[in-house]
DNA sequence: AACGTTTCCGAAAACGTTTCCGAAAAAATA
DNA sequence: TATTTTTTCGGAAACGTTTTCGGAAACGTT
């Protein structure tokens, strides 16, 4: 329990902790032959350096925070792989912590952060999250953070982001070259910067191949399960059935899979189906869901990546805005029958 | 970017820093008009003491640690929701760390952790880690450690298990209830303590039903899809179709399903499956899977509830192991039609 | 008025580092 | 040899807290 420290090199070696600490952080002002037998009886006795004093000292901690909405979803854990790559390597420590889609819990896990003293910030707000205020001020005051997935544009710093409105836009396109004509789209709250997004692609797919829209094309369904079978329900039950449904994500398209094949309809004879930030789910389920894949652990990556040049240029930077490319693929559930 | 200290609160008061301090800690030799005041000012100034140095005086951080093989399976991030929910209570913080089933990994993990003072340890074993050698050094130093799902019973700790002999048992026992003569079982590599558990259910379940196995009713496949695809297209290929397969997961048991519907077999029809260790995975599937659920979330609570009584009775305690309880989902894959 | 108690607070040490400053010893130069 | 430069190291301060110890003031008791 008891920790070797510094002083007992010290003692042990008869120099003072100043010659020690020399030797641990390889300063030009030490006789090679002094920091070779510290380093020697230092590993004998089994001593490294304090981490927490050395934050103390310092005034950071060589680690920094990740806060995400969830990870019951596999896509967090995924991104969090590509981070932890990064900063491993690099000697850093990543701290990771779940808001479980809560603006309080959210605040609280970045304000322990802060006080951990974490170097830097990764960040994919809340479902609930409209204040950003106190980010704007952390961001003013030169602290490091990066954003993803989950962005808001009155936050001026580094984002990695995914082109939702291109990938809708293939999605949609897609569908149409398989010959539907009668196409809708399940969406989620408006307020969620992605969903407008994948909305205007949707749309403008429709735009460019001369097709038309009713009011009725764009449904509020929501992201999870239950909402792809309430709303494809409601669609059976009005006899209003299209040729073919776009759906926010892939959960939602497999709740419409679900009630479609409740009804006996076939997919995609019936009804076909194209879901959206594939999971592994796609490829399971029966028939094989046609999604758009987004590169998670390259997210993961690519927000590590632009969060330790933002530490290491200490303040000076140029806010950042990366967007990664997806992937549309093609499975039976969207594939027309010739 | 400056943190106000406790310092600059003492001033702005003229009074000493250990007033300050005692207001915040809410001593006995304190005037409760001077504690106000203090606590006041000190929030208008936005003041809040340092976790570090604090950590740095009481040798402890108020940080728990907690490593995991991985996290791309949803089985153990649901664990850790358990485990934030409780410590997130009690003011502590969770650090979460992944050692991608490697020993290596695991160890950097851990010594990492260590060397950040944290309290205790939640720990899952990799599947690589044979050598325990070093936690059971930090164990009789009296570090807090209670280990998870991946346990080692060379360690005499705090344990969370799952009874994988007895819901073994129940799943195999199912499955001759419904009428299945010619079961066999997909295991995984015998170095991991559940899987020979859930063989011994399997077999003992025979005994019981007087039902005899031959040496080619338990086929070592593994944990992934592929795996339970290769073993299953082999016993196709060699037209040795079983009645029944309890598989070791859910993810061997879908690779199998996969295999099944490839080559036009009905599920359960020719071939009934049944899963271990649910995921969300098993109610969409077509057919929906009969597996056998595993309490995540209370595995988690229930290990952070032994850690923290553990961290608090200071070294004298009597190591324990808690066995939950788990439930035999039973859905379309496995039940005989009449 | 003299004494003992209690209440409240300040000074200082401690936690384990790093780094600045200065000094001694060694080496280089005059 | 005398002086300057370089090399190598020790002392001490600093990071932001908590806590022990002691002391001053206020109060109560004779």
């Amino acid at each position: 329990m008891k920790h070797v420290t510094i002083k007992d090199v010290a003692k042990k070696l008869n120099c003072s902790v100043s010659t020690i600490s020399r030797a641990f952080n390889d300063k030009y002002d030490i006789r090679k032959e002094t920091r070779d037998l510290i380093l020697a009886t230092a590993k004998e006795m089994e001593y490294s350096p304090n981490p927490i004093a050395k934050s103390l000292l310092k005034q950071c901690s060589n680690q920094i925070g990740v806060v995400v909405p969830e990870f019951i979803n596999p896509f967090f854990p995924e991104v969090i792989i590509g981070i932890q790559e990064v900063f491993f390597k690099k000697g850093y420590q990543v701290l990771i912590m779940q808001s479980n889609e809560s603006f309080d819990n959210e605040m609280e896990n970045v304000k322990a952060m802060e006080n951990n003293m974490v170097d830097g910030l990764i960040l994919s707000l809340s479902f609930e999250t409209q204040n950003v205020e106190y980010y704007e001020n952390l961001i003013k005051q030169g602290f490091p953070i990066v954003l993803f997935n989950r962005v808001s544009n009155k936050l001026n710093t580094h984002k990695v982001v995914f082109d939702d409105y291109k990938w809708a836009f293939f999605a949609t396109e897609h569908l149409i070259y398989q010959g539907y004509k009668n196409i809708i789209h399940f969406t989620t709250s408006h307020s969620l910067s992605f969903s407008q997004n994948r909305i205007k692609g949707f749309i403008n797919a429709h735009k460019k191949h001369k097709l038309k829209i009713d009011e009725g094309s764009i449904i509020e369904a929501g992201l999870l399960i239950s909402d792809g079978e309430r709303e494809m329900e409601k669609l059976i039950a009005l006899h209003k059935l299209p040729d073919a449904i776009f759906c926010v994500n892939d959960m939602c398209a497999i709740g419409a899979m679900k009630m479609l094949k409740k009804y006996g309809l076939k997919i995609p004879g019936d009804v076909a189906l194209v879901g959206f930030t594939e999971t592994k789910l796609a490829e399971l389920v029966d028939p094989a869901l046609t999604s758009v894949a987004q590169p998670t652990t390259e997210i993961g990556r690519t927000a590590a990546l632009l969060l330790l040049e933002q530490i290491e240029s200490k303040g000076l930077f140029v806010p950042q805005t990366v967007t990664l490319n997806g992937r549309l693929n093609v499975r039976e559930s969207s594939v027309k029958a010739k």
